[in-house]
DNA sequence: CGGTATCCATTTCGATACTG
DNA sequence: CAGTATCGAAATGGATACCG
């Protein structure tokens, strides 16, 4: 991400009323969740694996319109990250079963926060959207 | 996002002790939420203006590295979204001002819920980070 | 079954130049 | 000061074909 100047760690570190101790740190672990997460399919996927393990093309199915390659990706990068273990049966043909580690389940409920607060204020977003007035060059995000 | 198969909501709500009441719903108000703070900046600009408003270059140098047409747009989306408040002051030279919407000020919560669970698993997900064997084609993310 | 390789479309981001 | 316009580069995502 070529990280900015501003840390994201300090700053919800001052943010808040229960600060974090934040002594030392190199490069912000907020940020790296956020780029872990913040592509098209980690969180379905990791909401999915929250509730049962899966095999690959279980997940495939589960998950519509994913192509196999960003499922793998997907799963690729979860599972560097260790919050997906992928398990290989050296059965033919061969069986892999992805499920959540224990540090991928506690992701689970933080997740759930973020979750609950878009559901809880689904009236007041859904209210609020309105165009603004003009984008900046370039089509609607 | 053209919205999967699998709806994010009704996952979370299975997957939590405390499910939501998810009686109808159109488009995913999680996912909408993701989409809008999935991006470079998003979060970063949240949390800045969490701490105090700031005025337009107050928060372009605040952020390192950001380019005016990306804050410029950063801004807009939060500001469409209610979660941002824009304040022109018709003084000359011009003045404008940003500040947290209470919908915006809300949504400090649950994201300082992720951001301490990164924080605090920090040891483990650098543990964690080994290369797993090799990627699905194309660099690595 | 569970991938990988290739190619292509779309989106996102950034640098630069310019304006009221 | 606070933007907008334009362009090009890069990241991201998808379709298809093929393989052990």
């Amino acid at each position: 991400m070529s990280v900015p100047n501003t840390d994201v760690r300090s700053l919800v570190a001052a943010a808040l009323p229960t600060p974090v101790p934040a002594d030392e740190y190199d490069g912000c672990p907020v940020t790296g969740l956020l780029r872990l997460l913040s592509d098209k399919w980690s969180m379905l996927v990791l909401v999915l694996l929250g509730r049962q393990p899966y095999r690959f093309n279980e997940l495939h199915r589960a998950i519509g319109g994913i192509s196999q390659r960003m499922l793998t990706r997907t799963l690729r990068g979860l599972e560097s990250a260790g919050l997906v273990l992928r398990e290989v049966h050296p059965t033919v043909p061969p069986s892999v079963e992805y499920r959540l580690t224990p540090l991928g389940r506690s992701l689970l409920g933080p997740l759930s926060g973020l979750a609950d607060w878009a559901v809880r204020h689904e009236p007041e977003l859904a209210a609020a959207r309105r165009p603004v007035t003009a984008a900046t060059s370039s089509g609607p995000r």
